[in-house]
DNA sequence: CAGGGAGGTTAGCGGTCGTTAACCTGGAGG
DNA sequence: CCTCCAGGTTAACGACCGCTAACCTCCCTG
């Protein structure tokens, strides 16, 4: 149920042009024709597979945020179990700071520092490898239905959230709204890829991977160094 | 010819809620009505100030984008005059591993510290008293006629450049690339003002500016621990 | 006290857009 | 071979929206 491996069907096709169409020019500024088009079918062949454009958008939004929100949870999980380990054997610079060994509830995982990295490592992924749902997830928000802007706005909550805790574990002596901001800065860092000049640009993936973790740490290091 | 001292005219009136009700719902997602509505007057009453509605957002983003810019410069030239002083007795967190006495050629400024900071504390100013301009500013770019676009994109790029110019007398073995996508997470990271509850939230103004002023410089020193 | 312009008003036009209706078609299943 | 449905097509409707036209009304000025 985590990551689908089978042939793109019509509807995901059609997602992820959407996806890209509604980032480069706003939901408004996009017509269900265009959309259609981009897919190979015009107008409105979509609604034999979408109630309409709002589906659409409310689809895209509810995916992303349940993506991230069970993406982190997952690496939580994993740091769990491995202790020690950074999973993917992605980029972890040196601690900063590690506090003595206060022995501070610690809801779940082992190694704050290395599930820190996890979190960061894997919003970093999403944010280089589907920008423009990055781009619709604080954007397009409001456009949404009641019940579904409810839904995504919970679960970009209890993503903020699991952040927070996992960062006030490495940095103690955090209080709880200043977390919360330092959480929602960064995570203003790392969605600045759309920024960043397209894919293939002057630095490459991976260095610009380890870049942006690199300021994450040192902006939630200097964060906590009130 | 900097500040304006004068009551609100008509003009600036409308452009204020313009700029409110594009950030709120998007271009394409605000009628004319609502922006007349606004400030008193209905609809078409609009047109006796702006030639349309593409006039109205084209005056914002270029607005901003001359006003950061100028800002920028300003306080490059102020630092310039004043060695060694924050000019505005602002937060100026610790030196982030000074680099020795590397005498590269500096284009303007004597501490290259202080006029980062001063930079910084330009910008987050800016971020925190006019959120929906910040929000503009990134967002509805696209929407621009061809001409206005090409000026604000190159109001834009001068403003990264002399970021990026100032950030590399700071760390001179910061790479040019590497400096120019710091400074976009950067400004990410600063222009994450939005999502940081409404003003008079949680902490206050000044404690917020501190946070993102340490954040930021936080995130230019890790870039430049390559 | 004319008069004229700045700054409104309402009515309405033309175009666009989301959505529906009605129809068509190729291929799988009995 | 007939049937039927998933997945298209085009035509068209109704709503909305940006903008213009025509008109009105203070208020300032000579």
């Amino acid at each position: 149920m985590a990551t689908r491996t089978d042939a793109p069907t019509r509807r995901e096709q059609i997602l992820k042009e959407a996806a890209r169409l509604f980032a480069e020019r706003g939901f408004h500024g996009v017509g269900v024709d265009e959309i259609g088009a981009a897919v190979g079918i015009s107008g409105p062949g979509l609604y034999r597979h979408f109630a309409g454009k709002d589906a659409m958008l409310a689809e895209l939004l509810v995916g992303i945020s349940e993506q991230l929100l069970t993406g982190a949870k997952r690496r939580l999980a994993e740091a769990d179990g491995a202790v020690g380990r950074g999973s993917g054997g992605g980029a972890a610079p040196e601690a900063t700071g590690r506090p003595a060994g206060g022995t501070g509830r610690r809801p779940t995982g082992r190694d704050p520092e290395a599930v820190l990295d996890s979190l960061i490592e894997g919003h970093i992924d999403f944010a280089l490898d589907d920008r423009p749902l990055i781009t619709l997830h604080d954007r397009e928000l409001d456009r949404l239905r009641d019940s579904d802007r409810k839904r995504v706005r919970q679960l970009q909550r209890q993503y903020v959230e699991l952040w927070v805790s996992v960062l006030r574990e490495v940095y103690p002596g955090l209080a709880e709204p200043a977390a919360r901001s330092a959480v929602h800065s960064v995570f203003g860092l790392l969605n600045s890829t759309p920024h960043l000049g397209r894919p293939g640009s002057s630095p490459g993936r991976a260095s610009t991977a380890e870049l942006l973790h690199r300021m994450a740490r040192g902006a939630f290091g200097a964060a906590a160094t009130g």
